[in-house]
RNA sequence: GCGCCAAUAGCUCAGGUGGAUAGAGCAACUGCCUUCUAAGCAGUGGGCCAGGGGUUCGAGUCCCUUUUGGCGCACCA
């Protein structure tokens, strides 16, 4: 794991706060309680590689102009220690530093000594993490939306993966409640509708009118005939919803797998309805007073929690309604599996939902701050410069396995993560499927073929990587060396920062700027034919660009091609 | 009506806890392959950060407000 980097930043703040102490003793500055202050990385390459804030956060406190403090403080740090060798006073007052040699040196050696595991941390104390996601409904074929769901929510296990947490994956199969009546309802009536005639038979006006059901009924009709047209309407349902859940959620399965997405777990909704979790939920809000009857229904005192209304949780007719099942589904994240910290992914048309989960954790007992949602804006699919409606009703929709027929995965699962959850975004279906150079994920996939091709090249003359002494690596001192460098080591903090952030897309940034860094590498600096010790130094590197490129890459399941 | 999310270049978007001259990509234009992959690199043009107030040394970023979009406010899920 790497230290290099995030010592960096903590050791320099340090010193800072050492060299303030030193000045308030020897007189340069008076006596004060040293304030909060930052160190960044700075926009401008001139400004060195950390800047802190510390004289201007500072003036306050000690009723001095910033760049009096920065003096005191220049005059007396020691740098002894940390990666950094110079500092300078600029601007209003900012002190910037500037790396040592030796920091390009051990990142370098740092990577190549990892490799696989670079950029990999601890952070997560391997707390236990569950990101539960896509979770579409089992009574049709999944779309668009989850397959931005998808590629955003196993990006984000990864990164939290990557960060040192004991990451789940999970997809919670609505298989009870409402919808599978009304989709028992629905197969039903496509069924006898075969029998009986579409105008004889009235079908469901709430119903799902997707042609997968009538393409259901159908095959369950090649099977079992007509044995169960005069069968009661209970028994036919259950009979075609028996045979058709278990095939919808298998290709729901298949079409993951082909996406790259392989789940721990499977969670069944009705194992909550059929094992008692859900009454002992309600009784823990039975117990706890939060419940009330009203109009025959049993009701959940949401607004004792804030909310703007109370909620059902067992409707008139006696069934359980869907916020039930909710909050006893997560409870047993917390309490039965034992989850730290329960991360869900939601279209953002739940929205609403989210404080009401959040207080119904609260309501029995949990803590609802422990359960995040991360939200996504639903996509709008463009096809020929119009606006396709994505209804599942309509049947019109693009589903999720046309789009892996017509997008290679890689492209598609890069493209969804190359903007944060948190908004809209269009996908040009024409432009995806027609994506090659225009695509980022090629130009990523190409700065690592170009590597490997650098290899191979000089395997071929006989020169193999080799490790380099200090001194060689030292050899470094090109400006596009040392930015390609400086970037590979922001690796694990970035890492760090999507996972606390909650936002892969940030990894799918820095990965193509890394590919920016390399290209521009290759094209002021040559490998091959710079004597001995230079191109062996630059092997090297080339290597540790690799290898960074790579291991974000198979983060995200992307591949990392050797030859394009 | 109430609430949540958004508004940055012609288009699509970046801009961690406020920092130095607001950045990429695409599109447009101009250069660079007898030398490791030109799916690349270098350069040019392009902006009232939706409008208006406020907070302070300093605001695209924080607060208020207006406008414009997206989405919620079921005994649906």
């Amino acid at each position: 794991m790497s230290k290099i980097e995030l010592q960096a930043a903590e050791r320099l703040k340090e010193a800072i706060r050492t060299a303030m102490r030193k000045s308030m003793e020897n007189g340069a500055l008076p006596k004060a309680e040293i304030p909060d202050f930052t160190v960044e990385v700075p926009a401008d390459r001139s400004h060195g590689d950390r800047a802190a804030n510390a004289a201007m956060a500072a003036a306050k406190a000690f009723h001095l102009a910033p760049r009096k403090i920065a003096e005191a403080i220049a005059a007396t740090i020691d740098l002894e220690g940390t990666c950094f060798d110079r500092c300078e006073i600029a601007g209003p007052g900012f002190l910037n530093f500037f790396l040592n040699r030796r920091f390009y040196v051990d990142v370098v050696k740092e990577i190549l000594r990892e490799g696989p595991k670079y950029g990999r941390s601890d952070w997560g104390k391997k707390r236990k993490v569950m990101v539960e996601f896509v979770s579409a409904n089992p009574t049709g074929p999944m779309h668009m939306g989850n397959a931005r769901g998808g590629a955003l929510g196993d990006c984000l296990a990864s990164v939290l993966d990557a960060a040192g947490f004991d990451v789940s994956r999970e997809f919670y199969v609505n298989d009870a409640g409402n919808q599978i009546l009304k989709f028992g309802r629905s197969l039903a009536a496509r069924y006898l509708q075969i029998y009986k005639g579409g105008d004889a038979v009235e079908f469901p006006e709430d119903g799902y009118h997707g042609e997968d059901i009538k393409e259901r009924a159908a095959e369950f009709a090649k099977i079992y005939g007509d044995k169960y047209v005069d069968a009661p309407e209970e028994e036919r349902q259950k009979a075609l919803v028996d045979f058709t859940l278990p095939k919808n959620i298998e290709k729901m399965k298949s079409d993951l797998e082909k996406y790259r997405i392989v789940y721990d777990t499977w969670f069944l909704e009705s194992t909550l309805h059929n094992d008692g979790e859900l009454d002992e939920t309600i009784g823990i809000l039975k117990d706890r007073g939060m419940t009330y009857e009203k109009d025959g229904a049993l009701w959940y005192r949401a607004t004792a929690n804030g909310a703007e209304k109370d909620e059902v949780l067992i409707r008139r007719n006696g069934t359980p309604t869907y916020f039930a099942a909710d909050i006893a589904y997560h409870r047993n994240k917390f309490v039965k599996r034992g989850f730290e910290r329960v991360i869900d992914v939601w279209g953002a048309d739940h929205h609403g939902h989210v404080a009401r989960m959040k207080g119904a954790m609260d309501a029995i007992g949990l803590d609802g701050s422990k359960l995040d949602v991360v939200l996504i804006q639903l996509v709008r699919l463009v096809r020929g410069g119009e606006v396709v409606r994505m209804s599942k009703r309509t049947g019109k929709a693009i589903q999720l396995g046309d789009l892996l027929d017509e997008v290679p995965v890689d492209a598609a699962r890069f493209y969804f993560n190359l903007r944060e959850a948190n908004s809209q975004m269009d996908f040009d279906l024409d432009l995806a499927v027609q994506q090659d150079s225009q695509n980022p994920v090629y130009y990523v996939q190409y700065a690592h073929a170009r590597i490997c091709s650098i290899v191979k090249k000089l395997a071929a003359e006989g020169i193999h990587p080799r490790a380099c002494t200090d001194e060689e690596l030292a050899l470094l001192t090109a400006p596009e060396e040392t930015e390609l460098i400086r970037h590979l080591s922001a690796c694990t903090e970035e890492i760090i920062a999507s996972a606390r952030a909650y936002d892969p897309a940030r990894m799918t940034r820095y990965v193509v700027t890394l590919a920016t860094l390399f290209h521009k590498f290759y094209t002021a600096c040559r490998v091959k034919d710079e004597g001995e010790s230079l191109t062996a130094a630059r092997l090297n590197l080339c290597l540790a660009a690799a290898t960074v490129l790579k291991n974000v890459l198979s983060m995200f399941k992307i591949t990392a091609p050797e030859s394009m």
